[in-house]
DNA sequence: TCTTTCGGGACATTATATGTCCCGGATGTG
DNA sequence: CACATCCGGGACATATAATGTCCCGAAAGA
């Protein structure tokens, strides 16, 4: 296992600095791996096969051939003994390679969520793996983003690393702002700190949401009908796209400092994950809101892309009660709680894991 | 060192598959690098300091701003947090592919040869890298072959896998010669069967140079007289380059089937490696040499390159009385041989191994 | 014997890489 | 404070590489 950890880490730096080494590699197996079950085999017939053209298929078993692995004659192509023997080895780092793909495949199908992504490591390990969660989330917000977008986010460190990784960008008249109104945090998680890091990186506006903590509901009611009030939440509803983070129920309750008899009844009430100010069991149920203004469960529904983001074997629970309540178009979680997802997931069902079938005896 | 292991690996791998990415992962270290030490700096500076372009170094720091790896501003380029972390994390990774070129550099030093090569593994516990050593030496062949050359060869099994690796290659009117009259072995390793297998893959022409075995140094001379006989010796002599295996001196003069006390007086003088007939100790100097017709010493001289190639770390005392002997222009030999020729200097000569300083504590 | 598939050659088209220059802005120095 | 230098980003012309498509003779298969 600690060799495979080496491959893992060598294979994340490289994903980083030369990505598409990974890609070429990935594609070269491919063609070898194709190769090997069908030679002889000529260069149309394996383009044919391979959904690529004649000549792309060419240049590559010209450099394979020049690296010794394919050996080519007027009956077709074929491996060489060391092209046999790289493929073999190359199965080994295939499967580390493709084992993020099943992850996110299994997440999708076990959590019912649209799109995963997984990234390498375990924030409860490793504090980079955070930064790595906004790195990925930033991109794929850059990939969605469009011109006039209102985005929604909301506290916590893990959205606060997006807001630090997003990659200048301007789509053009966008605004961001705070699903909630201010909730008690250091200054830079908060959801208003991150609205305003966030617009400036994309070249936007921000609105900023304060209020006071932990009044009554019939004080919270009172002050959705201020006008300015109103008319800030009426802007947050619009929202298209939300950035959440995901939390500890209990821990979450806590650092809210909600009543110690609160607390007693999230407890009672299995209560898991906290999104939104919302708690949740492990099914997903509501056992619990927090009075607050901004947005609200309902609103999620409307919009275009709901984007959780958190890591952390620890938060795997509060992971899925969230997935579960909330059904994200993308979940963007990291590997350690992935793992410990699936690995629960077993246990509560019984499902034997899919071992995937990898080519050529990988280990 | 398992670690390491894993990663020697997976690198010997991507060398084989994508050697230009792998390529690109060492130059980028080297910008991320020297960033790293001049930060903040400008394009056009660092630029300068890396001999290159504007342009081709603003291609590379483009991407690795959208990475995450760099920071731009108008003072200049730094590298980001996750930068550092990359590069601290690429210094074991260029110490493992910078290693062998280490081993060159010391062997070129130690061994007094103009230029090494270094394939990984160890013919003595993988015979698949005596084909790596085969594979190397016909494309530095390839590399060198001009119209009109002849080439001699040895024989052996180091030697026939260069002749099997070799990549059909036309260069025009070359000639492979055995370097020496057939010694007594299985028929695939002689010189003779080396020779015409090289000269088809070169589409070139071949000699073939039949001797009896162990005739007394008169016969050998009054052979020598012989038109026929003397006209093929003319032509192995004008052979601008030779490939050469080097063989363990005892072991050879065992399969040569020397008397038991030729065979006495060669360990009694401390023979330790054999080439073209001629055994040496381990200080190079010839201590024996088995009559017969061919390349001697003394035609190597003459020659454009002489290419010694051999692997495995039993041999590295043989490879050293050789090569020392010889001082070939080219040897090409694994890293087992390396690591144990550069262990025995050290223990001769209590020279320390120079560590190289790799950057940002690299293990 | 005929048809199909083979690798290799070739050329036109498309895409990418590269060299070079220049802009306004920021920084450093006198 | 003014001037010189260096900065990143923009831009365009040129060079190089990649790709699509077609065709040849040879070999293999039916």
């Amino acid at each position: 296992m600690q060799r495979e950890e080496a491959m893992k880490d060598l294979l994340a730096i490289e994903q980083r600095l030369v990505p598409d080494l990974v890609d070429m590699m990935k594609k070269r197996f491919q063609i070898l791996r194709k190769l090997y079950d069908l030679q002889p085999v000529g260069r149309r017939t394996l383009a044919q096969v391979m959904d690529t053209t004649e000549r792309i298929l060419r240049a590559e078993v010209d450099f394979l051939k020049e690296q010794g692995l394919v050996a080519v004659d007027s009956a077709g192509m074929r491996l060489t003994p060391l092209g046999e023997s790289l493929l073999e080895a190359l199965g080994e780092v295939m499967g580390i390679l493709d084992g993020r793909a099943d992850l996110e495949r299994e997440l999708r199908r076990v959590l019912g969520v649209k799109a995963v992504r997984v990234v390498a490591g375990d924030v409860d390990e490793a504090p980079d793996v955070k930064r790595e969660l906004g790195f990925v989330t930033a991109r794929f917000l850059r990939e969605i983003l469009r011109p006039g977008d209102v985005v929604a986010v909301t506290g916590g460190t893990t959205v606060a690393a997006v807001a630090g990784q997003m990659p200048v960008f301007h789509p053009g008249n966008v605004l961001v702002v705070p699903a909630r109104g201010g909730v008690g945090e250091r200054v830079e998680y908060q959801a208003n700190t991150i609205a305003a890091d966030l617009a400036e990186k994309l070249g936007g506006q921000y609105l900023l949401f304060h209020l006071p903590d932990r009044l009554s509901e019939e004080a919270y009611r009172s002050l959705a009908g201020e006008p300015q009030i109103a008319e800030k939440l009426r802007r947050i509803r619009r929202a298209g796209i939300v950035i959440h983070g995901i939390g500890q129920a209990i821990a979450m309750a806590r650092r809210r400092n909600l009543p110690p008899e609160e607390i007693a009844v999230l407890e009672a009430r299995g209560a898991v994950g906290e999104a939104f100010g919302y708690y949740f069991d492990r099914e997903g149920r509501i056992v619990y809101q927090q009075h607050t203004l901004g947005l609200r469960l309902d609103d999620l529904g409307g919009m275009r892309s709901v984007i959780a983001v958190a890591g952390g074997r620890s938060k795997a629970g509060a992971i899925t009660a969230v997935a579960r309540a909330v059904a994200p178009h993308m979940l963007i979680t990291d590997e350690g709680a992935a793992r410990m997802i699936l690995a629960a997931h077993r246990q509560d069902t019984g499902e034997e894991p899919v071992e995937r079938p990898t080519p050529h005896g990988a280990r």
